[in-house]
DNA sequence: ATGAAAGCGCTAACAC
DNA sequence: GTGTTAGCGCTTTCAT
């Protein structure tokens, strides 16, 4: 059933019947009751696709992230979610599974569907996809990763400052032998999270160790294949950061497996504070992201990026994250490494 | 630019470039070429509302859960995008917030948005949103809660088994003071999560007691409110079994707070087995849900059902639970309570 | 207040 | 192999 049908049903045209679904004051109480009632009896459903091929608006969103298997993402898009909804748009969810490819195919499907704006956090810092959205001038805010070479709208929270913070707490409690564990970059440049550990390390004049600089796939088994390879290859360390907690976890289980134990052995940091950060055991010293409200910035400014049009004015917004001090990290005494 | 200026450009025929977007065979490969290089020179993309409005399909599911902060929900989630990605079809994912009307609302939406089909996890046993697909004729299949009225595509797991799981093995340990805690359902019928806890009980002839059975918000603090009630009200128990492991979570923090030890004074047994729950301290007793699994076999079962056109033949498919030990319940002397 | 008609961007007969 | 044309189901201007 379409809306010409309801119109013939109810002897009136179509363009009427348009003006009822549509809420235009532009029909009588009389006819608006008897279509109204025609549209309940026989089920009548709109057809938004041609709606929105018409007024060139579907009322829905794309957001790509790496991983929605990654509880981090999940509280972002539960902050996306939660604004999006109350402007009744609709999610269209994609993963990108950190593949630039996956990525990119993802923005040209969402495009092509015509979506009123994308959110994505970009696998990396110069995704050819966020190029693409800005020639083809679809409203989209990237969050998490900065893009080095675009002017973009973003919502970010500076990870060289949280590894920095991280490092230093570690120094400062008496440790020097300190992994840090990046996720796969895939590119020469080090990461801006390598860079903040570094600072941290050079303020303290303590030497850099390559082999301390670890990239994993960032989930538990990414955490816990690393420890097992630096354990069997008796390179000696008394701390590690982690870039997720999910890493965090596995660095835990790989602890454990030696018989080693945290803080006591090995002390660790982690990175995001999911939900069960706290409930681990030992609870996870790790530092804070705003996930949440990075989903929540998100959509509220591209939200404002849809409406006013103003493609002009570019905005980024930084966040602060913060250590949160739990029971995974032991203070050494001096000069022990 | 549209396939007109695409025509236009190349001094062909907008057929032509149709069919050249579709990889029709009906065209040499000297205008094949021609018409490519102008859409790769001019950025243009295609607009799949059209596309969709014309072919009768969208290659988007929607999918909607009752509330995607809860890793049992993500962990399902994975395993859909993981099959649908494959063959192509997008996401558009709904938060139902355990919200009949809400549920109801997207299900409309979805449906006017025409998605080739719809995955949805049921607030209630008796969706209302569930019939309306029913009439309108589109593929959908519902997963882990059983419709009570209506025979529909599904995939289930038998939730009066898990509870009856965990009672028995809570009753084999010594306990009978047991606490279960179920979500809020707003209706008068007994839950399947009940019912299999109370033939458990009365399979052992242990006495029901109205004051054990609870209902709370499927979150942590859901958990700890309970909790915190039955200790500050003085009711005496030794064991309790929660619906998923949030709420067990919440369940730890409260028994802390109390200065009580689990599994000493209070063992628990979860249901769900998130990724995290093996690295709770204790470790959490849970059944375990194949999420993923769920997610994969309600996605597949969805696919064929979209692409048979069958929608006659119902299928049904019940997936397993088992009881996951770990170190979160205590075996006590027989007839201490 | 209502209707006629054009058009959104695409596909698919059908004709040549 | 390519072009013409008639829709898909809706909105919206312009008449009346």
């Amino acid at each position: 059933m379409n809306i010409k049908g309801i119109a013939k049903l109810a002897g009136v045209s179509k363009a009427t019947v348009s003006r009822v679904l549509n809420d235009s004051p532009l029909v009588t109480e009389d006819t608006r009751k008897k279509i109204l009632e025609i549209i309940k009896r026989v089920d009548y459903l709109p057809n938004y696709l041609a709606r929105s091929l018409k007024i060139k608006e579907t009322k829905t969103i794309g957001v790509i992230v790496p991983d929605i298997g990654n509880p981090f993402y999940f509280e972002v898009l539960r902050g996306i979610e939660k604004v999006l909804d109350k402007k009744d748009f609709n999610i269209m969810l994609c993963n990108s599974d950190y593949n630039d490819k996956k990525e990119l195919r993802y923005i040209y499907l969402l495009s092509s569907k015509k979506v009123d704006g994308i959110i994505v956090a970009p696998c990396s810092e110069e995704s050819k996809g966020i190029e693409n959205l800005l020639t083809w001038n679809i409203p989209f805010v990237t969050f998490d990763i900065p893009q080095t070479k675009l002017n973009t709208n973003s919502i970010l929270v500076d990870h060289s400052q949280c590894s920095y913070i991280a490092t230093k707490y570690l120094i400062e409690s008496g440790h020097k032998n300190i992994v840090i564990t990046d996720v796969f970059r895939h590119t020469k440049t080090k990461s801006k999270f390598i860079l903040g550990y570094l600072k941290a390390l050079g303020e303290h004049n303590i030497p850099v160790k390559q082999e301390f600089i670890q990239e994993a796939s960032p989930d538990i088994v990414g955490g816990y294949n690393i420890i097992k390879k630096l354990i069997t290859e008796k390179i000696s360390f008394t701390g590690v950061i982690t870039i997720c907690d999910l890493l965090a976890v596995g660095v835990y289980k790989a602890v454990n497996k030696f018989n080693l134990k945290i803080p006591d052995d090995i002390s660790v940091i982690g990175n995001d504070d999911i939900p069960l950060a706290k409930y681990l055991n030992p609870p996870l010293t790790t530092i804070h992201q705003p996930k949440y409200l990075l989903g929540l910035k998100s959509a509220k400014l591209l939200l404002s990026q849809i409406q006013n049009k103003n493609h002009n004015d570019i905005k980024v917004i930084k966040l602060d994250a913060r250590l949160i001090k739990r029971c995974s990290v032991k203070r050494r005494i001096k000069n022990a490494s």
